[in-house]
DNA sequence: CCTACCGATCGGTAGG
DNA sequence: CCTACCGATCGGTAGG
């Protein structure tokens, strides 16, 4: 992987972050990088290659987040809290790509969408989905739909990968704090 | 308001949903239409007035179904499954409306994004936190900052506002049953 | 003078 | 990886 792939990946992600994909320019990127438009184009076949390197790169990050919660051990409950404080926990920017993950998603061709979404349920929603189904075969959540508690899981969280609400910095560990209580109450098991 | 402008909202309204602000071309609209670009351009300033005036139009029903709903009486208990059972009971497309609100928000300039975000507080926000407010005073609820748990609630039901999850039906009413399960378990007062 | 458009084209920029 | 370009399309506006 060469210098100048990385700093393409790093100043792309940037500026995707700020204008979304359509309202992004390959000559803009080349630009802030500092190289001619056709030095993206050897690095990554198109516009949609170049997408997808950013977005397959942060889910690899993401995975690395959930797999070291479960890691670290802790009945389900334990380890809910502590994915919800390292998600919100982390800078504005990172908050920021996982809604774009879902969002951009639809822009992406046919192909790419297969590829993308394949890669978003194994290192996101199953990996999530298998740490809170583990918690209802232990009897330490509720059982029901899986995916149901997946979905609300992560949706709670969404509001803060939105800048309105980040005003970039994280927001603060009571905002987790909340969310987990609200959420374990509401799925304690019964 | 004449039929051809309404006719424009409409049209530019599918189109947005599907392609985004930026993906979307006012030549786009104009074919789709069956008038010529020109004819946009009388109704609306630019391609940002008639998205602003696309979204406000929506924010005003969306402002409609929580007024229904709080008129509605009964407890706020009652009321917060209503909230969901009713957005969630709406067509695909009214639900994805809601997320292109809160995603293109960003695409706006400036004096647009202040008059975007005054009408999303008072049509939307502050009704919700209202609710919730109330239901806090009366010990129905648990008391806590209700922006947490406005955005908790309104996060709780994003994952349904995309395409993804919906597959251009609304989810069946039992999911609307658990989210509101879990979010009142969890919001019960203590 | 008006409202409600039209066909054609403007200067720039898109991805390649 | 660059310079020099392309076919097409972008948002917006001219005169009538």
């Amino acid at each position: 992987m060469s210098d100048l792939r990385q700093q393409i990946l790093v100043t792309a992600k940037i500026l995707l972050i700020k204008h979304g994909y359509h309202g992004l320019s390959m000559r803009q990127i080349a630009e802030a990088v500092g190289v001619s438009k056709a030095a993206l184009y050897y690095h990554f076949k198109d516009k949609e290659e170049l997408l997808l390197a950013i977005l397959v790169a942060y889910l690899d990050e993401i995975e690395a987040v959930i797999d070291q919660v479960r890691a670290e051990g802790g009945d389900s409950r334990q380890q809910v809290l502590l994915l919800i404080e390292n998600v919100l926990s982390q800078p504005a920017e990172k908050r920021a790509l996982i809604r774009l993950s879902s969002q951009e998603m639809a822009q992406l061709s046919v192909p790419a969408r297969a590829t993308f979404d394949r890669a978003y349920h194994e290192k996101f929603i199953d990996k999530i989905r298998g740490l809170l189904r583990a918690g209802m075969d232990q009897g330490e959540l509720r059982s029901m739909d899986p995916d149901v508690a997946t979905w609300t899981l992560l949706g709670m969280m969404y509001p803060y990968f939105y800048p309105a609400h980040t005003a970039d910095v994280p927001p603060p560990a009571d905002v987790a704090e909340q969310l987990a209580s609200i959420y374990l109450d509401g799925m304690a098991s019964r």
